[in-house]
DNA sequence: TTAATTCCCATTGACGCCCATATTTTCCCA
DNA sequence: TGGGAAAATATGGGCGTCAATGGGAATTAA
């Protein structure tokens, strides 16, 4: 599996580190398999991280906007600015910025939630809303939604 | 045989081992034979199951979403952080998560139920009213289901 | 020097690997 | 075609390895 998928809830020890769980760490591209940069969620109170190379992609992205448009310096600046690429330890372990800390209310435990091409990091009770919440949806919606994941099987 | 057909009932051991039923085993792409993705029916109390292949094509679709969207967002949540990568053993035998076990009310064995691109797990007793209540309805409603199937061919 | 960071080693529990056995299925041959 | 040997499957259980976590010592930064 090369994606971030399920969950998972990590202890913050005295030194402030949290083991990345060992699954997504094998997501992590072999040439930087020890880097990770995180950023404030744009969608909720929680952080993102993603593999530097994923970065990498979106900055092509943007790159192809219009070169002298505001939008496009907002957005970078928006982006980029805001990243903060992140060591693992030999054992797969990193420190949480405090800043990101307080945005995600998050004290001694975290919760990983992966999110296919990214991850999320939520405060482990906000977590559990949050995937509630978003089954919830998905069982109500999932007629309308169906064509995404059925689309593929008919041809 | 390329698909998940037919329906077995196996034992759970002592240490929580399942074997996946030879057939289905034989359904696994080879790049990922020993790699199953588990995660919670959204129709029912079982689990369902599928290669990881699988996986990586919906999440490809999804993908495609409006990249800041909530609605990207809440998706990705309820499918990703739900799904369970589980490897097999040598023998063909995987551990049923205890979150997993517990939603599909199962114990001591389990019925594997194939579904074509995927299969369910299912207790064995709930096993049974489920085939018995599909087939009922298949049989009441058959003309109206008819149509879908010679319909889809022919797009 | 103090604080923060990284390395290294230790512990514990879970999981994968290996080997064993029994029952079933497949296949071959007389 | 019936019987029996060989291969496959489901199941049991011992044991080593790895992931998550803790904490001391060395290293770097400010």
């Amino acid at each position: 599996m090369d994606l971030f998928v399920s969950h998972f809830v990590n202890k913050i020890d005295k030194k402030g580190r949290v083991s990345l769980p060992s699954l997504f760490r094998n997501v992590l591209p072999k040439s930087s398999k020890n880097e990770i940069i995180l950023y404030k969620s744009l969608k909720s109170n929680s952080i993102e991280g993603c593999s530097s190379q994923r970065i990498n992609e979106i900055a092509k992205r943007i790159n192809r906007l219009d070169f002298f448009s505001e939008d496009q310096d907002d957005f970078s600046t928006s982006i980029f600015s805001e990243l903060i690429p992140t060591n693992l330890d030999k054992e797969g372990r990193f420190a949480i910025p405090e800043s990101l800390k307080d945005y995600a209310k998050i004290s001694s435990e975290v919760t990983f939630i992966g999110q296919g091409f990214y991850f999320q990091i939520w405060e482990p009770k906000a977590a559990i809303d949050k995937q509630k919440n978003s089954r919830n949806r998905l069982i109500q919606e999932k007629k309308s939604l169906s064509s995404i994941i059925i689309e593929k099987e008919l041809k």
